[in-house]
DNA sequence: ACCTGAACACCGTTCAAGT
DNA sequence: ACCTGAACACCGTTCAAGT
């Protein structure tokens, strides 16, 4: 990549980042392209679709969330590791109002620049959920497809005016609804798990 | 109103009915003026807004949805009653995809044409889940505020094409998460988690 | 009264022409 | 190699001119 093309991918990406914290995820590129005193061109030379523009200003966002769902994995307990991360990936979401529709789109269609980096993030969340099931703390008759889209849920009401005030409390009764078993959170390791996976719940 | 205008009126408005069940809410206004062969300013004078005209196109539905609730409240128990209200919501913005988002955004502008029929629908819901909370039936921290935004990401994630599919299991989840006491309920169908508590099907 | 459609200010996307 | 911006096909919204 020659220097001069190098600056302008850098440069847009900076503008792009401002732009769209400030309008959302949907925000107009050509915005973008002037703010960034750039031919409309140059943008779509960098970054082809609105999908590889988010997906280059989220990756590293991205990267965060599955290394904290692989620590999570070691450092705490099934349930508070579940509930941590669910909590962070709204939080990520939150980073571009409207991002999460184009994410969402993008878990089906392995054409779009998202499809790889959400996959991963489904499947980290799969790992976590399937790691409490067998610790008999989720409810086993959800899988981590499910659990993409009650976070993407919440995203959505983080992301409206009128919901987000409520958000945590809607995430707290939906992580009530997907956890299961004593309310205790900040536990250890996992002790013994139930062998039926059978948990009562009331 | 002028016979013709009335005639107009009318005329848009089935064309619109058509345009956005195929194209959803947020269908271009102009292929609607154009496939109903009137002016663009005779749409806008009938429907100042997009939301005049899906407040118009949507009435109808609203007002079976308040009626229902009524009747609800008279003929079933509290939790099948709440239970069946909520199926019918999410039905009910299926109507036109995309809808739920500039309702979402009219409860709380009390300008927007949408306004009084999202009120008066937020508020059917609040009564039936203040019975069902008196029933002791339903969780005691939520209120018609919190039934609303999950009413709209259940709506939302029936509207995507990926999640659409779970659409009716996370309507369960949900429900679950609301809903308390006992499962079996005196009459009525409430089909959501079989009579033992905990759902098989691992 | 009501209808019409041109006019204006925006989009996203492409691509011939420049450096 | 890379950049530029005009060109094209769309929007929503308004409003002078017509009937």
């Amino acid at each position: 990549m020659r220097a001069d093309a190098r600056r302008n991918y850098d440069h847009v990406l900076a503008v792009a980042r401002t732009v769209l914290t400030e309008q959302g995820a949907d925000a107009s590129l050509r915005d973008v392209a002037r703010r960034a005193d750039v031919g409309l061109g140059t943008l779509y030379r960098h970054f082809p679709t609105r999908e590889a523009l988010l997906e280059a200003l989220l990756r590293t966002s991205f990267d965060k969330l599955a290394a904290e769902a692989a620590e999570l994995e070691l450092s705490s307990s099934p349930r508070p590791a579940l509930v941590a991360w669910l909590r962070d990936c709204v939080a990520f979401t939150h980073e571009y109002r409207g991002v999460i529709s184009p994410m969402v789109a993008a878990i089906e269609e392995p054409e779009s620049a998202l499809h790889a980096s959400c996959v991963t993030m489904r499947a980290a969340g799969t790992r976590l959920l399937s790691r409490a099931q067998n610790a008999g703390v989720a409810r086993s008759d959800i899988d981590g497809v499910d659990l993409f889209a009650l976070i993407a849920a919440l995203a959505w009401l983080n992301d409206q005016p009128s919901t987000a005030p409520r958000a945590c409390h809607l995430m707290d009764v939906i992580a009530d609804a997907i956890l299961t078993g004593p309310v205790r959170d900040d536990d250890d390791v996992a002790p013994s798990p139930p062998p039926t996976g059978q948990s009562p719940r009331g």
